[in-house]
DNA sequence: CTGCAAGTAGAATGATCAATCAAATGGAGG
DNA sequence: CCTCCATTTGATTGATCATTCTACTTGCAG
């Protein structure tokens, strides 16, 4: 018993949804997948919809291991998590040919108002994304505005993040989300220029207008498994 | 014949569509709503998926004059035309309790590349919305900084109207939403205090970093079909 | 070795799915 | 009045849907 039959139904349940989407998904076709029969799956689930219970619970749990906990190691920089953490999304894009976002937000927009248990389980999902991110700010302290809300920055960044991924995907292509994460960037930059003023401090060189362009920097080897599986 | 039956199927294919998702809705339940036999639905679409491709057309052929349109005819001003756009949507979010989204945006991410045919027009609905915007940002000339990204800015915008109305989904509330537009506000005015430097003209008195909190106008009156059927 | 429960096997259930088709309808043109 | 064709009717198709059921296996406790 490598792997418990529960968690194995779970992962490639996880990956189909995220696939072909939760209504377009039979549960014969998890079922050959899993290498399981219905017996068995209905032992551990009352239905198809405590799947879908049971695999946002699985994104639940690996939002922080698997997405947040690297981009928060990738840099010490606070501000520069944030890029790190849009950065993994992009690679995710990439590997797939912009064919598959977010499997969270897929589900948000399909399945996120069925029941309220979905739907707080993909609530507690943002709010888990966006508080880290809040934390973040608040970690780079005076380098941004007293006044800014940082609640609502945190929240700016995941829309641009699910934004983003959206219009890739319509697109076909990341400019929509590279152009998208490019004026976040320079947003962050006014804010830390405005933050500098606020200080009395020389205010930078002049005009840091971005144009565009994703800065590539090298893949991190060896990224834990929530990307992998995309 | 006031409203020809093909019409009359789209209308209602459209409705259960953004209620519901395109999988979730059985051609059955769209028969039943829009009065019809299964025979008249198939003489006018060869499936239900040319249905689908039908019902992104007239979201396409609405995009101009049910939701750009009346933006743009709300105000003179170039850049409150984009909050214009947003305070639109952040009013159908509010008519449905925060329990329906961007119907294109919903069918992006659930059926968003089955066929090129379908991803495309999605693309086009995105494009179009985008280039619009873009063109505010022209017309708004030397208010904003000259080396400005502006197809970047306007993809920008747009991530914030789908990624705001996602996690407004989510959370059953406006609050990710207007946090969302109120960082992008501050962003704009960042914008035009920087341009107002490049002119060489004094900045503004102090410190304008939003706290948060929408600013409700009056609704229009009369607004276009697209909103009315949400 | 026994007994019991957890887990698995897999055929069978009825419901619902998208789609088909032959027959009926109705209006416009000749 | 007749013809013709677009449109509509609605029963019917077979496939697939989620789910249920009984029987079988397995491992472990006593």
């Amino acid at each position: 018993m490598t792997t418990g039959t529960r968690d194995r139904i779970l992962e490639e349940a996880s990956r189909l949804f995220h696939r072909h989407g939760y209504e377009a998904t039979g549960v014969a076709t998890i079922l050959r997948a899993a290498g399981v029969n219905s017996g068995s799956l209905y032992h551990f689930f009352p239905g198809k919809e405590a799947l879908l219970v049971g695999v946002l619970e699985r994104h639940l749990n690996l939002l922080d291991p698997a997405i947040l906990g690297p981009a928060e190691e990738a840099t010490g920089d606070p501000v520069e998590r944030i890029f790190k953490l849009l950065e993994a999304y992009r690679r995710a894009l990439m590997v797939t040919d912009c064919t598959r976002g977010c499997p969270v937000g897929n589900l948000a927009l399909e399945v996120g108002n069925r029941t309220s248990e979905v739907q707080s389980l993909i609530d507690g999902y943002f709010s888990g994304w966006a508080r880290r991110v809040h934390r973040w700010l608040d970690q780079a302290g005076a380098r941004l505005p007293a006044a800014l809300d940082r609640p609502g920055l945190a929240r700016l960044v995941l829309s641009v993040m699910e934004g983003g991924v959206m219009q890739a995907r319509a697109a076909g292509s990341l400019e929509p989300f590279d152009a998208s994460v490019a004026q976040l960037r320079h947003y962050m930059e006014l804010l830390e220029e405005t933050a500098r003023r606020e200080r009395g401090e020389p205010s930078m060189p002049a005009g840091a207008v971005h144009e565009a362009g994703p800065e590539n920097e090298e893949a991190p080897a060896g990224e834990r498994s929530a990307w992998r599986a995309w």
